[in-house]
RNA sequence: GGCUGCGUAGCUCAACUGGAUAGAGCACUUGACUACGAAUCAAGAGGUUUCAGGUUCGAAUCCUGACGCGGUCACCA
């Protein structure tokens, strides 16, 4: 069956042919959806047609209006209001949407294609578990790639995880100096938070070592005076850390232990790895995501440089005197950018060359996302570009997923002020918050204490989701704990509110005869709004793969679930008038109640079957 | 400073990519459970879309400038 939208598009067209002799094809036709205030579903907007047509934008639309009334069956009625025409679809055609394509068990989803799209997200580093902003990323890594998923791409989930370098020599030598030879068992700890609390102790050792440090600097040239601010210290930190510090060069010493390959350190490095694993698999596994695939940084760090060779022969990078290889981006508006150090080693951005081609190599992939946070859109601007300067395949698939940074209502998150949200809190936090709630109400204390923990779970887990993915990738949020723990109002429960709703119905329902349901004729005002809104579904899953934005799907399944609501207080589903209402009504429910849990589902939140 | 992104109700966010009277939620005020589930619904109040110009039938959206807040400018990752 042809889409609404191209068919009153084409009726559109012919109607300009045949009323004003206009070349239909030349034409730009604007079709919207009808706002709300307004009668109807579909919206033409006239006034780029008045010049055209040469007339007024109400003639056209009356004019327009009538051709299409009298045209398609599916066009019931219009109204016109200054250079808007509105139209009715015909509630016969709503019907016969919801009774069959509506109830359909893949109704959003495209048909699966061969193509495939590798989604990277999360990589972390490995010195500290998972904090709010991983969160914000995993929730929109994962979301996304269900939603390349539902668009029929064979979808490849995969991390890059930052296991070496000085962050988790850090971790590694307090551990050592401080740790007592304890294992997390010992100490009765979550190991990834065993491993972290190391990180922090290197760095309030660091700080006492610098404070001791510049003190006697002070007492060196006798005074306070004249040594520099409080924002000159601060800066001066990395050098001291570089320069002067003892904590500091042990810690490079045993990254360059670990470089050589140095058997004592390689073992630490992979013990308390390995705990950190251990730790970040019950955090995904809590979060309810999964991955194909992990690239080790360790392992590719060191990739990319025989496509630094090939670039030299293809001359799109060059050679200065001193053996460093670069890449002049300059007519691209970027800037000179180094590939190989002069000493021949690699950098960031050479091992992110050598890993994109790793992945084309692994899956065959002609598209990869970067789920990776908007500080960092300079360096794939260039990374790209590069990729596409070297002919890369892939090189025309690629997209930076970038998102802003996660505020708190106090400002920034610092690791170092300890202001930092962690991953775990947070959940253990929301689902409390969901524990107390329900404690207020009965509707399931007939359950057993494992179903009702379950169900409290997955509302703890939807108000937190739902909190993070409703807002735009792009947007810096500020994300305020206590709201997340909202379950009232524009959130994850209440969505799962009205699911619930629509099972309870069908539970209630004893032997429905719902053949009835196609001698239903008349539709109610939240009827119509519903269907419509189904209407919409499939389409708007595409447009939100095809922008890489989750948080339109979000802002839609809470549209759908306040039209239910509403629909829900207005109208009787088991006592309607007729059967044929009883019938449309629950079928109505069930359509709506599928299309809830397929749209929340691309988000990575579950649906209760009873709250 | 160069480049770049952002600035919408007290707060958190929308606005179908240039369309109608800029919409939701939270918080605040008020009303609705003997009803298929009130984690709900209905109503009220809340705005010079940072400011000043410009483009056009029409601007929160595009252009110019100012102000404010981020990010980024390593042979670090």
């Amino acid at each position: 069956m042809q889409q609404l939208p191209d068919l009153l598009t084409a009726g559109v067209r012919s109607g300009l042919q045949t009323l004003y002799q206009l070349d239909a094809e030349a034409v730009d036709v604007t079709l919207q959806s009808t706002r709300k205030e307004f009668a109807g579903e579909f919206t033409v907007v006239t006034f780029p047609l008045t010049r055209l047509a040469r007339k007024k934008p109400e003639e056209i639309g009356q004019e327009l209006g009538e051709y299409l009334k009298g045209q398609l069956d599916e066009v019931a009625d219009f109204n016109v209001i200054k250079g808007f025409l509105n139209l009715v679809i015909a509630d016969r055609y709503w019907i016969d949407f919801l009774l069959q394509q509506a109830q359909e068990e893949r109704f959003g989803q495209a048909p699966r294609t061969e193509e495939r799209v590798v989604v990277e997200f999360s990589s972390p580093n490995t010195n500290k578990p998972l904090h709010l902003g991983h969160v914000r990323n995993i929730l929109l890594g994962w979301s996304t790639s269900q939603l390349l998923d539902a668009a029929g791409y064979d979808v490849k989930r995969v991390q890059i995880i930052n296991d070496r370098g000085i962050a988790i020599c850090k971790s590694m030598l307090a551990w050592q100096r401080f740790g007592e030879g304890k294992t997390p068992t010992q100490a009765g700890m979550k190991p990834d938070h065993f491993v972290g609390k190391f990180y922090v102790r290197f760095e309030e050792e660091f700080q006492r070592e610098y404070t001791a440090w510049q003190e006697e600097q002070f007492t060196k040239s006798g005074g306070k005076e004249g040594m520099g601010s409080e924002a000159h210290w601060k800066e001066y930190r990395n050098t001291y850390f570089n320069e002067f510090s003892g904590l500091g060069r042990a810690a490079k010493a045993m990254l360059r232990a670990w470089e050589e390959g140095d058997p004592d350190v390689v073992a630490l490095w992979k013990k308390m790895n390995g705990w950190v694993y251990e730790g970040f698999d019950e955090t995904y596994r809590r979060l309810g995501v999964t991955f194909d695939k992990l690239y080790y940084e360790s392992d590719t760090y060191l990739l990319g440089k025989d496509m630094a060779e090939a670039g030299l022969e293809k001359g799109v990078f060059y050679k200065k005197e001193d053996g460093s290889v670069f890449v002049d981006l300059t007519d691209a508006k970027l800037d000179q950018k180094a590939i190989l150090r002069s000493d021949g080693t690699s950098l960031y951005i050479t091992q992110d060359l050598g890993t994109a081609r790793l992945r084309y190599d692994d899956f065959g992939a002609r598209r990869m996302v970067y789920t990776v946070g908007d500080e960092q859109n300079y360096h794939f601007q260039v990374l790209f570009e590069i990729l596409k300067r070297l002919g890369e395949p892939y090189a025309e698939g690629l997209y930076h997923l970038s998102y802003g940074m996660v505020d708190l209502p106090t400002g920034k998150m610092k690791s170092r002020e300890g202001t930092v949200v962690d991953a775990d809190d947070l959940m253990d936090e929301v689902i409390q918050e969901a524990y107390n709630s329900s404690l207020e109400r009965d509707a399931t204390s007939e359950l057993s204490e494992d179903e009702r923990r379950e169900i409290i779970r997955k509302i703890g887990m939807a108000a937190l989701k739902f909190q993070i993915i409703k807002v735009g990738p792009q947007k810096r949020m500020t994300f305020d704990p206590k709201e997340s723990v909202d379950l009232q109002g524009q959130t994850g429960p209440y969505v799962q509110n009205a699911y619930v709703r629509t099972r309870a119905v069908w539970r209630k329902a004893v032997s429905p005869e719902l053949a009835a349901a196609a001698d239903y004729r008349e539709l109610e005002p939240t009827e119509r709004e519903l269907i419509s809104q189904l209407y919409a579904y499939p389409g708007l899953v595409q447009d939100a793969a095809a922008n890489y934005d989750p948080s339109v799907v979000a802002m839609y399944c809470y549209e759908l679930a306040k039209a239910l609501h509403k629909f829900w207080h207005d109208v009787s589903i088991l006592s309607a008038e007729t059967d044929a209402a009883v019938a449309f009504r629950l079928s109505l429910c069930r359509a709506v109640g599928n299309v809830l849990k397929s749209g929340m589902g691309l988000l990575g939140i579950e649906m209760p079957e009873r709250m």
